[in-house]
DNA sequence: ACTATATACTTGGAAGTCCTACAGTTGGTC
DNA sequence: GACCAACTGTAGGACTTCCAAGTATATAGT
């Protein structure tokens, strides 16, 4: 990792694909390896980012999901599913933003079996200033074009729709 | 995550990034977060082809690219050099292999630092098997168009080379 | 030749993900 | 109205990733 390689592995694996025959499967396989290495990429990004900010990127997703919906509110099964991460992850996190004053746990009115999840706000100014300086920093400079973008995200939700992450 | 959202969560984001004013930020956060969910799925099927083989996809990556090394042997950083992972990361998933007999340790010939990892037969065997799995299984049937593999192929080869991954 | 820096790997710990299993609730069905 | 299936959140465990620190070895500079 210190000295960048002078070939790149991924097109590395293709090659060798290639070479023992499997035409088939060399391109994606290659990709699906870059989709994974891209993403540890973005994602250690992030958290380089949000360190200051005491956040990970998994904790970051929950506040600002709570920021952006109305009351700054919402059941956490809600936010399970919208962040489409196993329900075991939330309570991960949320223990760890209640425990930073970020959030707070408070009782369904209707069902007892849920928990609400409650922006506090300090968790609000947090997001603000996180989601600043994730703007600034990462998205705004990922280091794709534009027309990369377009295209990563019209193959991607198309991908995720076959996945069956949403209908229609 | 069992029904399936009747809208797209991650375009939710950009219209909400959007609704915020950060018009810039908007469409690449998306992207970004894409990427990740994209690799979550992949990962998950991954994962799933392998459990009969009890191996995971970061130990299967280890034993790959031994197999397909001369000689089925190489130093372990150069096998973290090359799987862009942390050295840790190599030591643990050997560890693992070694203890299923896949991977052997064996000491470096001129730097009595090193280790190299050398493939047994019954690591190659089980690599083969592993790899015509996830062949059959996911790479032949990614869910992306051969357009769309060529596309992601190219636009995060840029991005990884330009996050520094490899030179020229 | 000797010291200082750099490299190779491991250990221990923090954090994330998922899975399985479980307790408490809810709600439709007979 | 009682009962069983489905659902909500959590505890515990396995696994991965990274970081920080430590040991041993190699290499460069004086």
């Amino acid at each position: 990792m210190p000295v960048p390689l002078t070939k790149d592995p991924i097109a590395e694996i293709q090659r060798n694909w290639e070479r023992q025959g499997w035409q088939q499967a060399a391109a994606p396989a290659a990709a699906v390896t870059a989709i994974m290495r891209t993403q540890q990429i973005l994602l250690a990004r992030a958290q380089e980012i949000l360190k200051p900010f005491k956040l990970t990127f998994a904790r970051y997703e929950v506040i600002s999901l709570l920021s952006l919906s109305r009351e700054r509110r919402m059941p956490m099964n809600k936010a399970s599913a919208l962040l489409q991460v196993h329900p075991t992850s939330i309570t991960n996190a949320v223990d760890r933003l209640e425990a930073a004053g970020l959030v707070e746990r408070q009782p369904h009115a209707t069902d007892r079996r849920a928990m609400l999840l409650v922006l506090t706000p300090r968790g609000k100014q947090m997001v603000d200033r996180a989601t600043a300086a994730l703007n600034e920093q990462l998205f705004e400079q990922t280091g794709f074009t534009a027309e990369e973008v377009a295209e990563l995200n019209r193959i991607l939700a198309n991908f995720r729709q076959r996945a069956g992450d949403f209908k229609a």
